[in-house]
DNA sequence: CCTTGACCTATGTCTTAGACACAGGTGTAT
DNA sequence: ATACACCTGTGTCTAAGACATAGGTCAAGG
């Protein structure tokens, strides 16, 4: 099985296998005949894994620590529920954020909406962004 | 004016000021005495309006092109609405899919409450991890 | 046998928006 | 003169792949 085939049997694409290859975290064998990379059946039940994992928050680097562990034949369930509660509270932490800069933004659309554009001048560069600025937000 | 009283004034790390330097977004002036960089008033403005975009959701390069906009004496608003625009579409999608991440780290949580830890088998890495992929989502 | 063309491959570089590490400079107190 | 805290510019690093490039493979057709 080459690379192509195993992203389309997983739905993903070649770069990304390339990827998970180049950082050893699957492990095909070098043909040859033309140097081609040729995956087996372990590498596609790896990566089912890995992706499962990304979907659920975790980092690449995670998933390497993660599969370490399995490899050395011990529990990796603890060190999963560890990491998870960190990824899960900086993920909390990115939502909210983005949550802020969502309204944010569609603050600006209802404030532009009726105002005109305008040349910029000496102390102004673009007035909807400057002006939207210091009404809603605290400059120094 | 330094990089480090900038940083100050405005509330950021004096790497970010040195990094809009680097792309040219300030234009500070080399000290000859010693070849630190020296910013003045234009330079707090210009600061002070990219800090704004970024918190709308602009990016870096975005600004480097309304900058630009500008400092050709044309108004960088029409381009700014319709940036604008794009940028929000595709906050809006990322967003979504956050929502989605989320809802799915949530349910884990909650699978995962009762479930014991177990030993890495040769079809299972972390049965956490695989159950609840093949509960909760259709694989291939 | 050769050649076209479609498809495939490995490798190297690029991306964002800064953070970090480093080596050395400045300036004040001793 | 020296010790020390603080400051500076420059170079490198980050995450998770995407993209660009140069070349290889293979079946159809001549």
């Amino acid at each position: 099985m080459r690379v192509n085939q195993l992203a389309k049997l997983l739905d993903i694409t070649p770069d990304t296998v390339r990827f998970y290859t180049r950082i050893n975290i699957l492990s095909p064998v070098k043909s040859k005949s033309n140097g081609y990379k040729e995956y087996g059946q372990q590498d596609v039940s790896r990566l089912r894994f890995v992706l499962s994992a990304r979907q659920l928050g975790f980092s690449v680097d995670d998933i390497r620590q993660i599969l370490g562990e399995a490899d050395k034949h011990e529990s990796p369930c603890p060190m999963v529920r560890r990491i998870f509660d960190e990824r899960m509270q900086e993920f909390e932490k990115q939502f909210q954020e983005m949550k802020r800069v969502r309204e944010r933004m569609r603050a600006a659309v209802r404030d532009w909406d009726g105002k005109p554009d305008k040349e910029p001048t000496g102390h102004m560069i673009c007035h909807l962004i400057e002006s939207f600025a210091s009404e809603h937000q605290e400059m120094k």
